[in-house]
DNA sequence: GACCAGGTCCTTG
DNA sequence: CAAGGACATGGT
């Protein structure tokens, strides 16, 4: 059963590699891809990319900065990303957990991947999703992604393992190598973007396992 | 106008 | 523990 999904995973990771090579996804400084998590729940990455010009127009664009200022100009920012008043308070609460914690974004480099996660977790507005990002695409760590699009992906191939079992499934059958999680997951959020709708997959070119 | 978007938290049954 | 609602703006 999980040997099943095991292989199957193993073989979507080919393929889609052989499909799309090498892709730049979600670059940027740490700062920027922590808040930028945040900013992307239940939201459009354009819209992201949007509150994250404002928030660098205005110096803001930082844990630190997030840390000092008024929760008021931050709102102001990133209205554009939809629910800005939760989405404020999850920025200050992490910024006041980076600062209050380590001192500083760069300090948090020492910290063991597992407990940086726990941490993260710990802080309200932080979910595994959310958390994973910060820590694979800010933070160069080994800790895969898993979102709603690689859920869509992996019941296309048909891989009936619940969204938590998911994530140790993917690590199980990667290197341990932060650009190999970046790839992957980039990859997966391309294809099911396309092709898995959010009630059924269109085109499932992917599902053999038998290899 | 309806429906959806790279979630998370809180409340109910 | 699962299900449902709240949070909110912007694009199709």
């Amino acid at each position: 059963m999980s040997g099943s999904s095991s292989n199957k995973i193993s073989h979507l990771i080919r393929v889609l590699a052989g499909c799309f090579g090498e892709i730049a996804w979600w670059p940027g400084y740490p700062d920027e891809v922590m808040i930028g998590a945040i900013l992307t729940q239940q939201t459009r990455w354009e819209n992201v990319e949007r509150a994250l010009a404002n928030l660098k127009k205005r110096d803001l664009c930082s844990i630190d900065s997030i840390f000092t200022s008024d929760i008021r100009d931050i709102e102001d920012a990133i209205r554009c990303t939809g629910f800005y008043r939760v989405k404020a308070k999850r920025l200050k609460s992490l910024a006041t957990y980076v600062m209050e914690t380590f001192g500083g974004v760069e300090r948090m480099a020492d910290e063991p991947t597992g407990q940086l996660r726990a941490g993260l977790l710990n802080v309200s507005g932080i979910g595994e999703e959310t958390a994973d990002s910060i820590l694979c695409y800010g933070l160069d760590r080994t800790s895969f992604v898993v979102d709603a699009y690689t859920e869509r992906m992996i019941r296309c191939i048909g891989v009936p393992e619940k969204k938590q079992d998911i994530k140790a499934l993917f690590e199980e059958n990667l290197p341990e190598d932060n650009h190999a999680y970046r790839q992957v997951h980039a990859h997966i959020v391309e294809y099911a973007k396309e092709f898995c709708g959010k009630r059924r997959c269109h085109e499932c070119i992917l599902v053999s396992s038998s290899g």
